[in-house]
DNA sequence: TGCAGAATCACCCAAAAGGGTGACGACATC
DNA sequence: GATGTCGTCACCCTTTTGGGTGATTCTGCA
């Protein structure tokens, strides 16, 4: 229960007609079954039978009812048109997008936490300058942590620093 | 339809599970009504209520093993950890990413098409002068685009314009 | 205890980027 | 034919960025 009920706009309205239809069934089946009744009580001893009968097909429809109301939940919109289907694809959880650095990659480039995080600020698009600000440290320290950071990506520029560093995900 | 299912190792056994627990629940009611039935029977024309009983029983019994069952197909799997539930969440056209470019903002902006090929190449990580390399310009038709760019977009250094871009959707 | 890695800062210099202004040709629109 | 937009280019000047070198402090590890 990550998160509420956002479904679909015509959802509830097709969960109230999906519980009005099952009950109509509901109604028209022991309609009938009231009908036969009769018939079956001349034979004795078939009242079980009949009740297991019952069981089953409100047993059937029970579960009919609940597939039904659970597959209208995941609605995925893509563009304007809406696909009423269950999900049943694997997500590759970096499609809901919680970025998460590549540690492995840090380390394998040897990439200090200091100089991520001035990459970082660098794809934000600040200046040296402000960065320096921002950190309490002086506009000389973020220079040299930048050279040696794309030292280490093998970037000439900063713009191509963020282009590689998104491409290795460091940043998002 | 979009794939065959691929849920989690113990998702059949569950299933099973699930299933013959039904089982046993509808043999336990069946004899506890068999055994309650004589008592029912005293009373003349109470089987209608008998059975409506039994119906409704087997009814939630149905909906709660639909439920139960198709709960376990969604399994979103992030990093090790397996969370089964149901997925709910509205997937953004935007994650499939076949990306377009915001025409809209494009000219709400008054951004041109040169301007905006600029600044892709300048999000590639160019400098001004590979970027007029490039496009067979000067140096100095590539440095009054970018200006402009930046004007219209606010932007002060180029890592801005590029992360500006990105949000408005101009560029990927 | 001493060493390695990190974070920090300074100084110098060259290259790149950015701001401002002006100008010219092509093309479309009115 | 006038006007406006777009793309092109030049010049000048300031700011920013990047490279190189050297030095200091702190911390964890051998």
């Amino acid at each position: 229960m990550t998160s509420t009920q956002e479904s679909a706009p015509g959802s509830r309205r097709r969960a109230l007609r999906d519980i009005l239809l099952f009950g109509v069934c509901g109604g028209v089946l022991i309609v009938v079954l009231k009908l036969t009744e009769y018939r079956f009580l001349v034979v004795e001893y078939s009242v079980e039978i009949y009740v297991a009968l019952v069981a089953a097909l409100f047993a059937g429809l029970g579960i009919w009812l609940g597939l039904t109301l659970t597959r209208k939940k995941p609605a995925v919109i893509i563009q304007e048109k809406i696909i009423t289907e269950t999900i049943i694809k694997e997500i590759p959880a970096q499609a809901l997008d919680p970025f998460v650095v590549d540690e492995t990659r840090v380390n394998q480039l040897g990439i200090t936490t200091r100089e991520l995080e001035i990459l970082g600020l660098i794809a934000a698009g600040l200046s040296n300058r402000e960065i320096a600000g921002k950190l309490f440290v002086s506009e000389n320290t973020v220079k040299t942590h930048s050279s040696r950071l794309f030292d280490k990506l093998g970037a000439k520029r900063r713009t191509q620093a963020v282009q590689m560093g998104k491409t290795a995900r460091l940043i998002p």
